[in-house]
RNA sequence: GGUCCGGUAGCUCAAUGGAUAGAGCAACAGCCUUCUAAGCUGUAGGUUCUUGGUUCGAGUCCAAGCCGGAUCACCA
């Protein structure tokens, strides 16, 4: 048990004792004891005083007079106001260091057999355009949440659900036959999804001219809309499409192949990966069956036109559209024909979808609507809803052009990195291969960090005109602590210095009995980041980590302790700090270098 | 309009109902003859949107209001 669990039951056992009052330990607040107060742990005094019917000082006193006599990690205490400050012994922090020195995986629980099964979808990318900032956040987010739910003892299968068909495709598909005179990606040079995008844009350009001239011709804007060419033969395509009309398919067919090239790259340079991929073009005709059976049970209703609706009037929602009244699928028939396939390929136990937080009703209906099919886990169904990001003058408009492309982005960021690292000059001796590769962790590692550790479920802001800062609270921050111990170690190994399997010092001066603390926490975090689904609690810690070493580092020697026991000690804590940083960041996606 | 989410330092973000609301950036002042200065230390910066309520204790919970965003499509 750790030492919360076993302060809890403590203070349980000694309430009844000197009150005569049973209460529940989980009742028993307990918190880390703020750095401005001495002690490790704060037993909270105030909900006891209806009991104990004296000052919070005096009943605070009698339980940690107990708690001392109780407990052998518990060497003294004071009482600040109503605040029981426990002092833990240096011997219990440097135990806990000693389970961890040598445990390459600490913090993190093992899978097996019996572990659960959890899927996690995520990216889910449209085919008719490059990935953006937006997509960059969900798909962090989503590799992060799989690492956080490995590490607490999950069996992951990471998915992708490929947007690859419906109307939006079909309009860069139009835009290409019609404005495309046969460019493709080797005859112009251009990044498959880039080059399907700029057709996207071209269809919207050539829609709204028409609109105009429509509009011109003494039509109104609804009947422009309706009747632009372009977007009567979008719906005809849409209609082919369906119908498996074999040139439509070619083409269709053709257009996601240069997008897919485009996006494993993408993929590739974020870090990203995938169990299992799953194409709507495989999964709709699965959901329009579900539908049309749905119909047949008198769960949903068809129109006299043909359309189907579900309707969810009853559970506070509306009346949802499920099949058109041309037959084609609408997003909901999909997703859940892919539900349905899932649960068949995997015995999944737990289905998370990482989606934002903008379709937070799709997905109250959608596992409504599940349920209403009768699948046990219609309800089950867990959004991970996270929040946009949004630019400082509000959110990304493609029409505007502020859209922050992915690889743009990346790019960017590692041009950045370059230009640091030329100026500090720390990578002598290195190849330009090698320096390359450390340009890429050290501007990923800001990226990543950067948009990782805000909270999940919050709107936040990005400024591509300010480059991500390297300095301060920053993946490069973190990283550069981490070669910094890596240098301290390989100079410890040149002078034939061996990091003990166990610490054998008895006192400890305080930074190193912080730093022994916030170590302690790891496997608490790790546990906290997977019950809320959150990444950010990860690195907020590993922040935190970093500077209480920081802190060590400049006031104290390492290698030129002349203590040989606390030499090897801090060598010992040093190696534990680096890997603590390194399994941290390995939740995160983040790498770690050698050097920088 | 209905529903949902958010509002904390100039900016970007923290803070299981607990002590004097914390970091980073930006600003200012220091620290490299010493294990990597992408670092460390300090100064300054706050009516936690407002008003009530619950509580021994509220940035946190409840209610109302103000402001911002999302969503309620035969779009995805």
């Amino acid at each position: 048990m750790n030492m919360e669990g076993l302060i809890k039951g403590k203070v349980a056992g000694v309430l009844a004792k000197l009150y005569n009052q049973q209460i529940d330990p989980e009742q028993v607040q307990v918190q880390l004891t703020r750095s401005e107060f001495e002690g490790d742990y704060t037993v909270m005094v105030f909900p006891f005083l209806k009991f104990s019917k004296k000052s919070p000082e005096a009943t605070g006193t009698e339980i940690g007079e107990q708690l001392v006599a109780a407990l052998d990690e518990v060497g003294a205490f004071n009482v600040v106001k109503g605040f029981l400050n426990l002092v833990i012994s240096n011997g219990y922090w440097i135990g806990r260091l000693n389970e961890a020195i040598s445990d390459a995986s600490y913090g993190f629980k093992p899978v097996t057999d019996q572990s659960e099964l959890v899927m996690i979808e995520y990216s889910s990318p449209n085919t008719n355009k490059p990935l953006h900032l937006g997509h960059i956040r969900n798909n962090l987010l989503g590799f992060s949440l799989a690492e956080v739910m490995k590490a607490n003892g999950y069996k992951v299968v990471k998915t992708n659900i490929v947007n690859d068909r419906g109307v939006h495709i079909c309009k860069s598909m139009v835009a290409w036959q019609k404005l495309g005179n046969g460019e493709t990606p080797e005859s112009s040079g251009k990044k498959g999804d880039h080059l399907v995008g700029e057709y996207y844009v071209k269809f919207d350009q050539l829609y709204k001219k028409e609109i105009a001239s429509l509009i011109a011709s003494g039509k109104s804007e609804e009947q422009a809309k309706e009747e632009a060419p372009c977007m009567v033969e979008t719906r005809e395509m849409l209609i082919r499409w369906e119908a498996n009309d074999p040139e439509v398919r070619q083409l269709w067919k053709t257009m996601n192949g240069w997008v897919y090239k485009g996006f494993d790259e993408t993929y590739k340079m974020l870090g990203v990966d995938f169990d299992k991929i799953y194409h709507e073009s495989d999964t709709y005709t699965l959901g329009r069956d579900e539908v049309l059976r749905g119909v047949r049970e008198g769960i949903f209703q068809q129109e006299s036109d043909n359309s189907v609706w579900a309707n969810l009037e009853a559970d506070g929602l509306d009346k949802k559209l499920l099949l058109r009244s041309d037959g084609t699928s609408v997003y909901m028939t999909q997703d859940i024909g892919t539900a349905q396939i899932r649960f068949k390929d995997y015995p999944i136990d737990h289905m998370i979808y990482v989606v934002g937080n903008e379709q937070n009703y799709h997905f109250q209906v959608l596992s409504l609507l599940l349920d209403k099919l009768g699948y046990k886990w219609g309800k089950d169904l867990y959004h991970f809803s996270y929040g946009m990001v949004e630019l400082p003058n509000g959110r990304m408009k493609s029409r505007e052009g502020t859209v922050v492309d992915a690889d743009d982005l990346v790019a960017g960021m590692i041009d950045v990195a370059r230009s640091v690292s030329l100026e500090l000059g720390k990578l002598d001796g290195y190849s330009e291969a090698e320096k390359e590769n450390i340009y890429r962790i050290v501007a990923l590692g800001a990226l990543k960090y950067f948009i990782l550790k805000v909270d999940p479920k919050k709107t936040m802001t990005f400024n591509p005109e300010e480059s991500i800062d390297f300095n301060g609270n920053t993946g490069p921050f973190i990283q550069y602590t981490y070669a910094r111990i890596q240098s301290i170690l390989r100079k410890a190994a040149e002078s034939a210095l061996s990091v003990p399997a166990v610490a054998s010092v008895q006192t400890l001066v305080p930074k190193e009995r912080s730093l022994l603390k916030v170590i302690a926490r790891f496997p608490e975090v790790v546990r906290e980041a997977g019950a809320e689904h959150s990444p950010a609690v990860v690195a907020n810690y590993v922040y935190d980590l970093v500077k209480e070493f920081n802190s060590f580092y400049h006031d104290h020697s390492i290698l030129n302790e002349q203590d040989v026991l606390v030499r090897d000690f801090r060598l010992a804590l040093t190696k534990t700090v680096g890997n603590v940083i390194r399994n941290g960041f390995s939740l995160l996606g983040i790498e770690v270098p050698e050097r920088m």
